[in-house]
DNA sequence: GGGGTTCAGGAAACCGCTTTCCTGAGGCTA
DNA sequence: TAGCCTCAGGAAAGCGGTTTCCTGAACCCC
C-alpha cells in the first residue's frame, strides 16, 4: 500500500507538502508542487489511510447504529432515514446487528466506542430489564463522558436525546377502530414482553378498551417473536384457545402477514369472519390480500431524526425528545362487528 | 477518552505491560500486575482505540460491502449471509449503498480501501457500461495488488472471486413453465437494461421462447426501476401496449408484486385471466395473493459464500467461480393457458 | 560463590498521517 | 543597501497503540 512518504519522495517534495495538498489545507502552495504531488497520487494509485488520518486529526467523523436487525423491514425503513441524514452530512454509518440479544448490544456499544464514533444511534433497545439497562446506561454514561453523543429510538430510561413513537396512542387508535366497531372479543398477537414497545402497544390498546367498556383478558394475548412466523404461531394458538374472537390486533406488521398466512390455511375469512389490525405500515401492508390496515409510524422519518439529533449538539446537555405521532390507516382487512 | 497510557500510569506499569494484559499478548506477566491492570481499565471504562490498533498491528480486520440497497428486500437477504460468514469470522462489516450509481460505487471502492478493509464483496454491480466497468477494474486492480481480496456477485467482467445466481437458467425456467403451458403472448416486465441480470434472465426466457417455437418482441417487454413501483408502472403499459396477454414474467418479485396491484386494479384475475410469475422468491412472494410463482435464488446462501470466498484466500490467484442453481417455485399466481 | 539461563518488565521505535513551528528566500520600504 | 515582512516549504512532534529489543533480577548448576 502506497502512503503519504511514497507519494512525497516520488513528487520530491516533503511529507508535509504533500499531506497540504491532499487533504485541502488552507495553508499556499505552489501550483507547480501540486500538480507533481497530484500527479504522484495519480501514478501511485494513494488513498490515504482513514484509520491514520483519524489518529491524527482530533475529530471523529463517522456514527455508530444499533438496530434489531437491517433485514427486518421495520428496522430496514428506519435505516434508510438514519443514513439520509448521515450521508448529506458527509459521515460514514456502521451498522451493528444486535438480534435483540442485550450482551450484543453491549458489546457493540464497546465497539463503536473504539471506533471512535462522534455519535450512537441505538434504535429499539427499549427492554424491561433493569440490569441491562443499567449496564448499558453505565457503558453509555462512559461515552457522552468523553464526547460522544447519544440518541435512541423508542421509550428507554437512557440519557441522551431521544424519538419517541406514539406507540402508546397507535395502540389506542387500533383498539378504539375495532371495539368503537363494535367487536368485544378482540385477540391480540404480540411481540416479547421485554420489549417497551410491545408493552405500550398493549397499554393503548387496553386504555382504548376500557373507554368502550371492554376488556383485553391476559388469555386472549399470545406473545410471540415480533415477525411473520411467530405471528402465524401466535395466531394459530389464540384461535385454539378462542375460537370465538370477531378481531385481532397484530403488533407489527410483520406478525399480522403471518397471522393472515394462519387464518388463509384455516379457511378463515378477513374481514369477514375476523377482522385484522397491524402496526407500523409497512411497505408490504398494501400487498397482502387483503390490504391491511394499520397503525402508521414515519419510520424513515424517525431514523431521519434520530440521526438529527445524534448530529447536532445543540442540546447544550438537557435531552431532547422528540413524539412522533401514529394515524391510523384503514384498508381492507376491517369491518365493524356483526350486529346481532 | 482514557488512553493506555492513562491506564499504565494509573496501574503503575509502563504502556508495554498494560498494552500486553490488555490485548492478551503472549507474553507472561504477573498475576500481580494483570489484576492492577484490569482494575484500572475498568475504574478509567477504558477502550482501546480500534484506528490506533489498526495502525500498530499490520493486520486488517474489517470488510467492505456495497450494494444498492440493504432495505430492498432482495441485498438484505443477501447482506444477511454476508453478515452472518464475517460475525463468524469475527469481521466488522461496512456496509456502503451505492443506489446503483456507479460513481458513487466508484467513490465506495476508494474509501474501503480507505479504511484498509481486508476484502471487498460487490453484489451486483454488473452494468452493461464499458467506461464504468473499465474504471471499477482499475480501482480494484490498485486495491489487489496491495494484498487486498475482492468477490463479487453476479456477471461482471472484474478480476477476483465469484458467486454466479443461475440467472439465464432461471430465466429460462420461468419460460419454460409459461411457453411450456401453452401461453402464447407473454409479457415481460423487467429492470434496467443495463444490469446483466436483467439482461441474462431475459436471454433465459428467450432461449425457452425458442424451444417452443415463440418469440418474445421488444414490444412485449418494458423496462422499468426494479422495484414495486417499477413492477406497477412497466404493467400498465404493457397492458395498455398488448391487451391480448396471457401470462407476465416479472424479472424480480418486487416487480411481481407492484404487478399484481395493477392487475387488482384493473380487476384481472390472477391466475384466471393473466398467468404471473416472478424471480427470486422473496419472503413477501408466500403472502401475496395469490402467492407468486417465482424462481427461487438462495440469496442468503449466495451472501454467505461471496463472503468465504472473500475471506479465504485459498484462490491462491486463479479466480474461482461458484455457481449458484435457480430452481422453479410454482405457486398459486400462475395455470395453463387455456386451451381453445 | 561465580557464571549462565530464564524471564518479567520497560525503553523506544514504529504504524501513516496532520499540524505546529521554524527556516530561509524574496520583496518591500526607508 | 540595510532591515523588516511575507510567505512557501520542511523538520519534527505528536495521535494511541504494538512489538522488538534490552535490562536486570532471580534462579540454577557445578
Amino acid at each position: 500500500m502506497a502512503t503519504l512518504a511514497d507519494v512525497a519522495r516520488r513528487a520530491g517534495v516533503s511529507p508535509a507538502t504533500a499531506s497540504r495538498i491532499i487533504s485541502g489545507s488552507t495553508k499556499l502552495v505552489t501550483d507547480e508542487l501540486r500538480a507533481r504531488v497530484l500527479r504522484a497520487v495519480d501514478e501511485l494509485q494513494y488513498v490515504p489511510n482513514a484509520h491514520a488520518q483519524l489518529l491524527a486529526r482530533a475529530q471523529r467523523t463517522a456514527v455508530g447504529v444499533i438496530v434489531h436487525d437491517v433485514s427486518d423491514p421495520y428496522f430496514a425503513e428506519i435505516t434508510r432515514g438514519l443514513q439520509q441524514v448521515a450521508t448529506a452530512h458527509g459521515r460514514l454509518v456502521i451498522i451493528c446487528n444486535s438480534y435483540r440479544n442485550p450482551a450484543r448490544e453491549l458489546e457493540y456499544v464497546e465497539l463503536l466506542r473504539a471506533q471512535q464514533v462522534a455519535a450512537i444511534v441505538l434504535a429499539g433497545s427499549g427492554y424491561h430489564d433493569a440490569a441491562f439497562t443499567k449496564a448499558l446506561k453505565g457503558k453509555l454514561a462512559a461515552y457522552t463522558r468523553t464526547g460522544g453523543r447519544v440518541s435512541v429510538i423508542g421509550r428507554h430510561e437512557l440519557p441522551g436525546d431521544a424519538v419517541m413513537p406514539a406507540n402508546e396512542e397507535g395502540g389506542y387508535l387500533a383498539g378504539a377502530e375495532l371495539f368503537g366497531g363494535g367487536h368485544r372479543k378482540v385477540g391480540v398477537i404480540a411481540g416479547p414482553r421485554v420489549l417497551t414497545t410491545t408493552t405500550d402497544r398493549l397499554a393503548g390498546l387496553r386504555r382504548a378498551a376500557r373507554e368502550f367498556g371492554r376488556t383485553v383478558p391476559a388469555r386472549r394475548i399470545v406473545y410471540a417473536g415480533f415477525d411473520r412466523d411467530g405471528g402465524a404461531e401466535a395466531t394459530a394458538a389464540l384461535l385454539d384457545a378462542s375460537p370465538d374472537l370477531t378481531a385481532i390486533v397484530a403488533l407489527n406488521d410483520s406478525m399480522a402477514v403471518g397471522a393472515l398466512s394462519t387464518l388463509r390455511e384455516r379457511g378463515i375469512a378477513v374481514p369477514e369472519r375476523i377482522s385484522l389490525i397491524g402496526f407500523d405500515d409497512m411497505p408490504i401492508a398494501r400487498d397482502v390480500t387483503p390490504a391491511l390496515s394499520t397503525v402508521r409510524l414515519p419510520l424513515a422519518e424517525m431514523g431521519a431524526r434520530a440521526m438529527s439529533l445524534a448530529l447536532d449538539n445543540g442540546g447544550g446537555g438537557a435531552s431532547r425528545t422528540e413524539p412522533v405521532p401514529a394515524v391510523l390507516v384503514r384498508r381492507a382487512s376491517i369491518q365493524p362487528a356483526l350486529s346481532r
